[in-house]
DNA sequence: TCGTGCGTTCAGAATATTCTGAACGTATCT
DNA sequence: AGATACGTTCAGAATATTCTGAACGCACGA
């Protein structure tokens, strides 16, 4: 049993599975993260699969596109033909890379056409209004994102600050 | 010609249509939306469907939809038997709405999951640091939205803060 | 009363997404 | 070389989501 809890895991993994949609990701590939999150040591293509009752083609796909996310990372094992997989650790910056890179296939088109709207000169002001607020929307969230990416830390801080969180967990990190 | 500009309207539309999957809602229910938000005037169901190139059973659901987020609101007109709709102005608050039940449906089993884990004894260093994080991250998310439900306006201007805006825009409100 | 205009509903069609598994490539061992 | 173990790929199957349009109900007016 190499992992805290068997049962307890595989409810974290379904509803890791059930929440990637919040961000964009797909059930399998959020459901390969969420065991790797709660698993110790790294696990191999198989091991997942079969964990995880799906195929090994489906684990593959779902595995590369964890590493394009550049969360989940290779390792080899001494004398083992096999390729093993761990997580970053880091969650939130998983989390706000993804933002960022659903952010440019699908805010960047839609803030374009705000702005283009806005610049013509017949915008009246009802419209006028809610179109700015579009925008707002759209650039705060934006801003939040870069601002993650560029200083990771002090963004976290903020936002639990926002967040109004009691704010005492985390081991301190700096 | 009772809007802005038909052919970029159309593109917000569009913009509009495929940014909804980020926060979880359907492609036509987001045009919808779009649609009323660059619109001045009411809109009758079948102009919507029509302008759309929807059916109208497709419209009436997604104004139904809309309407139970609180985000679009019926006006009758004058001696005219038909429903006209419009949008309440306020995007903000619709997008936090759609989260807040989304994290309903979504966040709290994962929490529940992590608290859980975290709770058994066995629970080691590498994982239990990570699902802290997960934790940490939910809790984050959930705190904003619950303070921006609370209170609308400082948590905008949080927000802008942390996001680094330049924060001239709005006409002032209060 | 019947007819007409309007909105809603929902079964099934259309479409989009996800997943499987057989086929293949490559590396390693005997 | 042949055999084995492994990872990847992708066409098509399986599934999930979205949309349509016919059927219906209601309210109004004639």
């Amino acid at each position: 049993m190499t992992t805290t809890a068997p049962d307890t895991v595989q409810e974290l993994v379904e509803a890791w599975g059930a929440m990637g949609a919040l961000w964009g990701i797909n059930r399998s590939v959020a459901r390969v993260h969420a065991l790797l999150m709660a698993t110790e040591g790294p696990l191999s293509l198989d091991e997942i699969a079969e964990r995880l009752r799906i195929s090994k083609g489906n684990a593959s796909m779902s595995l590369r596109e964890l590493r394009t996310f550049g969360v989940v990372r290779q390792v080899e094992a001494p004398g083992d033909r096999r390729d093993f997989y761990v997580t970053e650790p880091d969650v939130w910056t998983m989390f706000f890379r993804i933002l960022r890179e659903r952010k440019r296939r699908e805010f960047d088109p839609a803030l374009e056409a705000i702005h283009r709207l806005l610049a013509r000169p017949g915008a009246q002001g009802e419209v006028r209004g809610r179109l700015q607020q579009m925008g707002d929307l759209l650039a705060t969230v934006e801003g939040v994102v870069n601002r993650f990416l560029k200083d990771p830390a002090s963004t976290r801080a903020a936002l639990a600050l926002v967040a109004g969180l009691p704010f005492d967990r985390r081991k301190k990190r700096t």
